[in-house]
DNA sequence: GTCTATAACTGGATAGAC
DNA sequence: GTCTATCCAGTTATAGAC
């Protein structure tokens, strides 16, 4: 036998392109309705993708959501390090919690327009993940946990009088609104009577920083001292 | 012919009974999975009932999906209502907001210990609802945005210097903590190492209304007054 | 890397007996 | 009211051609 010549790939398109291309609609389709309301062939037919093709860069539908919740946690959690590590700490001063609180949240809105909107779908489907049990272990105790462990430190340090149970506890308060102020859901829009709007996140973000700042420094203290303004 | 006489009908179970079992074993299952992540299979073998059924007293499964949203909301309205109307409202006082808060909270949480255990599957669910669009409409908007509506009202009547917008975002973002609380997680759990419990309830509530009570009256106003202790 | 074809299965819904 | 049996559209996944 001869040596036989390779076979010259058909590439019709570039894997890569087509890789993306799955993962964008796929997280768009999920931020509606979930993991399982969603079928392959609506990913495949949105993304103008061959069905097969999920199975052969994904090995799975399971494995297809895993990637579209893990992809871009590295990039968000290394900008989130990096603001922190911008922050001097100063004990009871709001301006310090308010940088805090404004380093965890900005990452996720995003910092230009376009980041923000390529952010969107993300961003909802963070705030349907934040709000189940299920896939909970796969995005936050493997990947964002540590994270906000580091936030807390550091929320923790700038309220050294404040108890270390009640700055958890605020947290996780502040989390849930943030994920909550995420999914875009109108319905503050609604209660507002259209005065306020879920889809303008730079609002939202000014608002939440307030809100949360006063909340973290209205917290109790062990000693008499007060956040200076 | 003579006169059929009427058949005996077989009623192996009580109807009102068999209808109770498929809603409460719908609520728990689609609190975990959500609508397309259970089957009517699932739920009929879990209430151990025939799948039939579900048709028959549903008529889809959408249906049934809609009533286990629906069945608690008249009940929790109402009792929001009534703690609302025992609170007089105080302007700039502080624990005038703590009372709206918690009488707002409180409800869904439930007084007894067998109250608390009986909402815990339809929390679960509300928590999953509130940050999705889909779903949005048949439960907040038409039934829990018009008391939502009042308890805005009695807090910007409790804050009369604070912008009616601020009071819009504050609430919104006080629910999204109460929702994301209701989830029970455990996400606090794990950053807290332990410390701190999501199926804590009684703790979670007397936190948020603590956290919250310090936002809501943490915000600007119009004039210097500043909320009594 | 892409596409066709299909296997193997599960989904909601219903007709009709009892 | 309850249950059996069934329809068939839609699902994930894969084998194999190109």
């Amino acid at each position: 036998m001869t040596t036989a010549p390779k076979k010259k790939p058909v590439r019709r398109g570039d894997g890569a392109v087509t890789h993306a291309r799955i993962l964008n609609h796929a997280e768009r389709l999920f931020s509606v309705d979930g993991y399982a309301g969603v079928s392959l062939r609506q990913i495949t037919s949105a993304a103008e993708v061959d069905l097969a093709l999920v199975n052969y860069y994904f090995g799975s539908k399971e494995n297809l959501f895993r990637d579209v919740l893990v992809r871009r946690v590295d990039a968000m959690s290394a900008k989130r390090v990096a603001l922190l590590g911008e922050i001097e700490i100063r004990p009871n001063d709001s301006e310090t919690v308010a940088k805090l609180l404004d380093a965890f949240l900005l990452p996720i809105i995003g910092t230009t327009p376009k980041e923000v909107k390529d952010l969107r779908n993300y961003r909802i489907l963070i705030a349907l993940v934040a709000n189940s049990k299920v896939w909970q272990d796969v995005v936050f105790k493997e990947h964002y946990d540590p994270v906000a462990r580091l936030f807390i430190d550091a929320l923790a340090s700038a309220l050294p009088d404040v108890a270390r149970e009640d700055i958890c506890w605020a947290f996780s308060f502040y989390l849930g609104s943030l994920v909550n102020a995420l999914a875009e859901t109108a319905r503050i829009d609604r209660l507002s009577n259209g005065a306020c709007r879920s889809d303008d996140l730079e609002e939202a973000r000014r608002q939440l920083v307030k809100y949360a700042v006063g909340a973290f420094t209205g917290l109790p203290r062990r000693s008499t001292e007060r956040a200076k303004p």
